[in-house]
DNA sequence: GTCTATATTAGGATAGAC
DNA sequence: GTCTATCCTAATATAGAC
């Protein structure tokens, strides 16, 4: 085995080890035992490879928002129709969310608790809302939607999305505790909700 | 000074600094001192009446629950317009955040840090949903508004309200860079919004 | 690069004087 | 009821062998 791929290697395992704990526990709950346990590793290799824990955390936090980010700007061209953009967008955003559910409650409990972290990571990572608030004044300008602030539109989205995934255990406890699956199923017949709110919402007046 | 209304006091003002410590830094983020120092105390008295870091959490945190518990079903009744509804929910709801800008991320984060948590509360707190879901569908055979699940227009409701509180250093960030005085602005405008909104996506088809 | 063993500090909790 | 002093464990971090 030669050194450079050992490296690798390791370090991949403790990426991912240390995403699914801070993930899940945060900066303060994670514990760099519980991150060695789950990388199949010793606790002081943690530090052999990140230093120390604030700087490991650093790198997942960092990544997370970044995928995030990437995702969204995706979805963003900056001409088109409305119509479509909110189509793919819930579809795009909800697909990793189903698949990373934990991320956003990662993301909104860490920017809360730690609000200076955010100018050190907005410098290098970017949502492209200048070419969302294009294609939203575009569309307006057309008439293909009702005239409202961009800014508002994309919270909307956002929130619509986003947030049955941060209250979920809450959701899970208030709407189905009798009947488990009825979650998930809520959260599959969600995206059709929302794209089918949006354009009615949306539409100009006839 | 009488024993009764020293013990009242203190007793008062633990709970108040307990309140504005852990809801910004969350159980495991919060120290014992920094409480202490915030009720003008020392740590031992923390103990003294409240045994525990965790007994003393509990408190905050059932409150904290129970508080938007009791906004949220203040404004369901059960016979009446969901546009009225959705008037005074709206007004009720952001008006606390207002207040209470932090107050959702930390429920939610200790619900999902913790779910085993929410167990505990919800046999002694409850969200009227049943009244809820009478209302809607009421409004549905009446034809005021369109056919859909109830369960999806009060995620809607809530995720509008509640997600630019969630993700506010991130909106500040991302939008308002450069003036600051806009994302207060922003959630002053919103209340407007997210009732317009509601109206326009929820009104039958004429 | 990886491990075991250990140093160091932080932080929750208690004892005991007043 | 409130304080000071102290205990004790848990958790980050490092030293040093292999």
């Amino acid at each position: 085995m030669d050194k450079g791929k050992t490296k690798h290697n390791t370090e991949q395992q403790i990426l991912e080890a240390a995403r699914t704990v801070f993930i899940r526990k945060g900066l303060d709950g994670a514990r760099m035992q519980e991150i060695a346990d789950e990388a199949g590793i010793n606790k002081a290799l943690l530090h052999y490879y990140f230093r120390s824990k604030e700087k490991l955390f650093n790198h997942i936090f960092e990544n997370a928002l970044a995928d995030i980010f990437e995702i969204i700007n995706q979805s963003i061209h900056e001409e088109g129709d409305v119509y479509v953009f909110i189509e793919t967008f819930v579809d795009h955003y909800l697909t990793i969310l189903k698949k990373n559910p934990f991320i956003p409650n990662f993301i909104f409990n860490e920017i809360n608790s730690h609000p200076e972290r955010i100018g050190l990571f907005s410098r290098k990572i970017k949502l492209n809302i200048p070419g969302f608030i294009r294609m939203t004044e575009q569309n307006i300008a057309q008439k293909k939607m009702i005239s409202m602030p961009p800014e508002h539109l994309i919270i909307d989205l956002l929130g619509m999305c986003v947030f049955p995934y941060v209250a979920k255990p809450l959701l899970e406890d208030v709407f189905f505790r009798d009947h488990p699956a009825g979650a998930d199923n809520f959260l599959y017949e969600r995206k059709q909700h929302i794209i089918y709110f949006f354009k009615k919402a949306l539409q100009p007046k006839q």
